[in-house]
DNA sequence: GATGCAAATGCACTTGTGTGCAAGTCTCAT
DNA sequence: ATGAGACTTGCACACAAGTGCATTTGCATC
């Protein structure tokens, strides 16, 4: 027949009548420094228990700022990624914003459906973790006061907040911890997903190694995962002469990397073979791994994304880029010293 | 001065005014079926394009249903909710749902709080991933008209859906494995986060080895980590007869109590020692590991989810039972036979 | 008892939508 | 030309909140 007649949420009218006050009583029995008596005060909030309550912030948004924080991620399942999104999500709600979290491709289309709800709901800011929104897009979200702050993403797109990590500078130390470590064949293994970010450490660390008179092979068999890295692994060492000092652009290319090497062709490290990840996932920790690598700064980025957040909008956008903080582990040998 | 003017976001009456029409003529030009010509929704279109318009579903909400659904959640790093997470969302904003995500403790607490948020913003449904909401908060939900929906929860709460695991099924099926295996010393590792589903698998599997005569050493060191099933082996291989036949009730456990068997007591798998893990995550598959383990089917879980959420709040809340997936690698011998 | 002052209260408007209803316009056939 | 009928359009209200302003109440003081 009908529609089954879905149960309304309460409202403040519906306290007001069991109160036997004013609905602007109940209204401002719930906002901070408004005048109301103890008597009327204790009726309303009698009723709004016995009713169970609750302000609806979807209407208060309506006048005011929606404290809704949109994160725009993809690959969540990556640890790194589970982690960004953990860290933020602690932080951003520490400081009374709610998250509204959109699964996203990388693909254009993704992003832009993606930022076309973030305006829906009204998100006070859009945090971008993967995937790159086209520059139109972003120009709509700025016109409609709406903050854009992309992470790790190093592109260069005017009008938004931009937090990322020195991934210049990682390339560089990778390289020179290798050559400490007196490796005479360089290599470099990245996805074939290249975003700037990879992009940029691999940019660095062939340049360098190029001015230090040491050639780089380059080698990509798919997208940033274990598996890829696994690959790369078997293709490298199946030729022969295979290398003995490679920098993994990520942690879990660098943990597929290290499992091939080990069990399909013998080696041991750091004897034969000496690593370098990036990100310091969990698992790069494990008794298995102990993998060298490279600490991104969440923490911190968290940190200054919530202070972003409390500045108007107006503020100028910015770059602010992160040290990577390097973790000693048993992947590379101590300096050859 | 003066608080820094936030540009507003761009309302239904700009677009009008800006076109040339009515407001009520914009709403038209974006619900489905609504008469409008194709004239005036040109025009509409037009203005909205340029001043880059979006309609706030928030204030739509305050009329209909809001279309959120929040996501109560703990411990979000450990891979196995990272990927419950990512199913999640994914078929939830496949189904038109918007998600917003509550990064909780477990503690009763925060668990609270996080409820009450979820009715702050009018979520037509909550879904409780980790932590146990009080019957107190769940009962206001209800009267609010708010479903709720717990995974993995196999507490006895009434008046909310209940997906889970089949527990039971698992803990006798790792029993069955490792005793055709011809393992004569069996223990079980867990953690001190004593939640129900993990009780039940111990429960299960210690009263069945239990029927057929043989002992189980149950061992907790912490939470539900690497480390903690890494301490365990320690403490149980320390001893003078250590286990040759161990049921981790998670993978994570389960690698780390991998690791330090093999690394710390040169144990090696599975002739020294058989292992089954739960959960299935995607370290498990890894070359170090290659962990015999049981799948949740979170796919199909979602799935029902989805269901579920398409349904009138009035239908009777109840239990469903998914059957988790055996997963055959290397951690446990093939049949002695 | 009248006056003054502060605290408490309620009315009405605001926010951005969707939609029922009535009035308006346009087309076509009689 | 006129009426029927279909299609458009705008007004006004509903939704759930917060708040400025005017009014009322309470209480103390003269």
């Amino acid at each position: 027949m009908s529609e089954p007649e879905r149960r309304p949420f309460v409202s403040a009218r519906t306290v007001a009548e069991r109160a036997g006050v004013s609905r602007s009583a109940v209204s401002r029995t719930f906002t901070d420094g408004a005048s109301v008596s103890e008597e009327t005060r204790r009726k309303v909030l009698e009723a709004a228990g016995e009713l169970g309550y609750h302000v609806n912030h979807l209407a208060r948004g309506l006048r005011e700022r929606s404290n809704i924080v949109c994160l725009v991620v993809a690959d969540m399942t990556t640890p790194i990624r589970a982690r960004l999104v953990d860290v933020l999500t602690r932080k951003l709600q520490a400081a009374g914003k709610v998250i509204m979290i959109i699964n996203t491709g990388t693909d254009e289309e993704s992003v832009a459906s993606a930022l076309r709800q973030t305006l829906n709901y009204r998100a006070d800011a859009t945090v971008v973790l993967s995937g790159t929104p086209s520059a139109k897009l972003i120009e709509t979200s700025l016109a409609n006061g709406q903050q854009v702050v992309l992470i790790n993403r190093d592109d260069p797109l005017t009008g938004c907040h931009n937090l990322s990590v020195d991934n210049q500078m990682a390339g560089r130390e990778a390289f020179f911890l290798l050559r400490r470590a007196g490796c005479r064949r360089l290599a470099l293994v990245t996805s074939t997903a290249s975003t700037a970010s990879l992009l940029e450490r691999e940019r660095v660390f062939v340049e360098i190694a190029k001015e230090a008179g040491m050639a780089v092979t380059v080698m990509a068999s798919g997208p940033t995962s274990y598996a890829s890295g696994y690959e790369s692994a078997r293709r490298l060492f199946g030729r022969s002469d295979g290398p003995d000092g490679v920098f993994c652009v990520t942690d879990l290319l660098a943990l597929g990397f290290m499992d091939a090497a080990r069990h399909e062709f013998g080696l041991s490290l750091p004897r034969d073979l000496c690593l370098v990840g990036f990100d310091d996932i969990d698992e790069g920790d494990w008794q298995s791994y102990k993998l060298t690598t490279f600490a991104q700064p969440f923490a911190a980025m968290a940190d200054h994304l919530v202070e972003l957040l409390g500045q108007p909008v107006a503020a100028e956008a910015g770059r602010r880029i992160f040290e990577p903080v390097p973790i000693w582990r048993k992947s590379v040998r101590p300096s050859a010293d």
